[in-house]
DNA sequence: ATGGCGCATGGAATGCGA
């Protein structure tokens, strides 16, 4: 079994690369951050044709997930239980055996601001929420954009900002994998610098100036049956690429 | 220190992402 996460920035405009990259690589289930489109435009008609069913949650201009699987999706829930929020960055739904949690982290955009605060606020609630979801769901995935890169070797020695790599967000990040879940990519030998987002500006994937910040996080018994997780740089190559490439993780039986 | 690119909105210039 294959699950995968990407960033698209703008469903509309990665529509088509999309599909060719389900054609591709056939996973059973692909999350999908930053639609940027409502929920009457997501392109469901184009999904189903292309043998996925669709669970979507998505607003205007910003944020918006979904969780595409070949099988069907059941108890879908949309948001963080008890949290209120007007913008559309969770969803959940179970895929056979299996608890998948779509996520679109918050950015934070500079440690100290209001939406940094947001950020760890959201990063709080959500931690408790899969606490619970975990007793009732033991298998269960956490995919998305984390926006943290959780440790050196997931920034660029040259990276700057203290976004995305400072000590709350990482602190924030141990706190969700002292939940018993295990980061798929670290449970294997993985090439030194690498990346899941590289900046459009710079040339900054020429010169491969990145982040790791998209992650698959695995409950025991799944993390126990992963057989691989990697990053796929190709739809990074293409021509009006997303900034993020998808990252994969293939599950044993 | 700033912008640099791409996307969305709206129909130019601005906000935002990471």
């Amino acid at each position: 079994m294959k699950l995968a996460t990407w960033n698209v920035n703008s469903l509309k405009v990665r529509l088509p690369q999309v599909l060719d990259w389900l054609a591709a690589e056939q996973p059973d289930v692909l999350c999908l951050q930053e639609l940027k489109l409502e929920d009457k435009a997501f392109p469901l008609a184009e999904i189903e044709a292309a043998g996925y069913r669709a669970a979507f949650s998505g607003q205007k201009t910003y944020n918006g997930v979904a969780i595409l699987a070949r099988a069907p999706l059941a108890d879908v829930g949309c948001g963080i239980p008890g949290f209120a929020d007007e913008q559309k960055r969770v969803i959940a739904a179970t895929v056979g055996d299996l608890r998948v949690v779509c996520a679109y982290f918050p950015n934070g955009q500079a440690v100290g601001s209001e939406k940094f605060a947001y950020k760890l606020d959201w990063l709080r609630a959500l931690t408790a929420w899969l606490g619970d979801e975990l007793t009732r769901h033991p298998r269960l995935a956490l995919l998305g954009d984390y926006n943290i890169a959780p440790d050196e070797r997931d920034a660029h020695p040259d990276w700057q900002e203290e976004i995305h790599v400072s000590p709350p967000e990482r602190d924030a990040f141990r706190a969700l994998t002292a939940l018993g879940l295990a980061d798929a990519f670290r449970l294997f030998e993985q090439p030194e610098k690498s990346f899941s987002w590289w900046d459009y500006r710079m040339m900054a994937f020429r010169r491969n100036f990145g982040l790791r910040i998209d992650h698959i996080l695995l409950s025991p018994p799944l993390a126990a049956a992963c057989t691989g997780c990697h990053v796929d740089k190709a739809p990074r190559k293409l021509e009006r690429p997303s900034d993020h490439a998808p990252v994969v993780a293939e599950i044993g039986h």
